[in-house]
DNA sequence: ACAAGTCCGTTGGAAATCCAACGGTTATAC
DNA sequence: GTATAACCGTTGGATTTCCAACGGACTTGT
């Protein structure tokens, strides 16, 4: 599998590397790499992964079998994301989700440990690599903790106004675009499409915000 | 504020640094310590902080307020515990909750640029210390994602059976204790106590578990 | 020993959510 | 242009959850 240095120092785990510099930064990393037909296994729940993931070409899903073997999928990795990278910094952790290729997938494994190690030849690389690996596993990490804030509010009501009040703050405009159809939207807070679109058409008539499709614009009833 | 070598060394932070090295590396990373008074404010929604936040004594709260003033709390961090790691390695992100003062509490505040530059003099030791704060970013990932799993589940009993079926896969054991009671179980599943409590006895009587106070035994039905 | 407080299970009615289904609109494919 | 599919709002009834309240068991402090 032949290796795009012009794709790969775009990926947020190469971000401002060179692509001059990327051969010797791989060459101290000895990455594996491989391509996964399509619903193949790229990694096993229960597996004891050390290797942090990388998206080349196609898209993997990182998902969860329970007892019932009732899958659900946790989140999509598409080109140039990252997967697996939690558990590839805490040895002996072993898998709870497995990875699998939606379509014809390319990977890319990196050794967990060989990215912290102390390597003499490519130490600066090495350490814009630690940070962005840092910088990576933090924003999941947000984004995470926003999720969790989503989730826990009690009402669907209350989902939507702690969602949307997030993406305007986000926005820095009461008029904003969210990246989610209406069944997503529901999806990403857990609750169901019809009552969700039920909830922000009241909220509509009764003047906290208009929306077009993906396009809402909060009004000054909003949070008062 | 007097610092406890002794007590740093065993933090997550500091893991697998000898008392002999502290002094070094703590001299290389500057870290500034204070003590805060009970309900006073140690870092405020919308600053933009480049520190990691190390609790040293008394409890810290990380709250969230949202637009009417209603604060939530997101996490306590005890003795030991870090906070605002994920914005510390983020610069620009602006600090979407606050940290508080629970009681009267020393913290130590160190810079997360200095911890991943590269310094001559302690450069094993930061070795160290960026593995155990990659590991302690990944733990706080995997918390997060198991939560979440869990909060997705629709009804009630889901949550139980995800939340149960996670802690027994994790004590590798049918029986196990679990480190909340009732109330602090219902509020991390986000659910009603009450309601919590009756299933929990429904499932009981449907013979699938049986429990006393913290301890759960899962029966052969439970996975059938 | 007693009072006060905490924790847990139980109950019943109010309220919210879920679910399945339908029609209208817009986008996509052939 | 037409057929097909996707998306969104709407409705009504079944189901679930929430909420407030209560009593019993147990713990803690005096």
């Amino acid at each position: 599998m032949n290796i795009s240095y012009h794709f790969l120092k775009k990926t947020s785990l190469f971000r401002g590397t060179s692509e001059e510099e990327l051969p010797t930064l791989l060459d101290c990393l000895a990455p594996s790499t491989r391509e996964y037909a399509k619903n193949e296994l790229i990694l096993r729940q229960g597996e004891d992964v050390s290797a942090v993931g990388l998206v080349l070409s196609g898209r993997a899903q990182v998902i969860e079998e329970d007892f019932w073997g009732n899958r659900s999928i946790l989140a999509d990795a598409w080109p140039g994301d990252l997967f697996a990278e939690a558990y590839a910094f805490l040895p002996g952790e072993l898998l709870r989700v497995s990875v699998v290729a939606a379509e014809p997938t390319g990977v890319m494994l990196l050794d967990g440990k060989r990215m912290l190690e102390v390597c003499s030849s490519a130490c600066r690389f090495h350490t814009r690599l630690v940070q962005n690996v840092l910088a990576e596993s933090a924003r999941k990490n947000l984004a995470l903790t926003r999720k969790v804030s989503h989730m826990s509010k009690r009402s669907t009501r209350e989902k939507l106004l702690s969602y949307l009040s997030g993406q305007s703050l986000a926005s820095g405009s009461d008029a904003f675009e969210i990246p989610f159809n209406r069944q997503q939207l529901a999806d990403y807070l857990c609750v169901d499409r019809s009552a969700m679109s039920s909830e922000l058409c009241k909220m509509r008539d009764e003047g906290l915000l208009t929306f077009d499709k993906n396009h809402f614009q909060l009004k000054d009833g909003f949070s008062a």
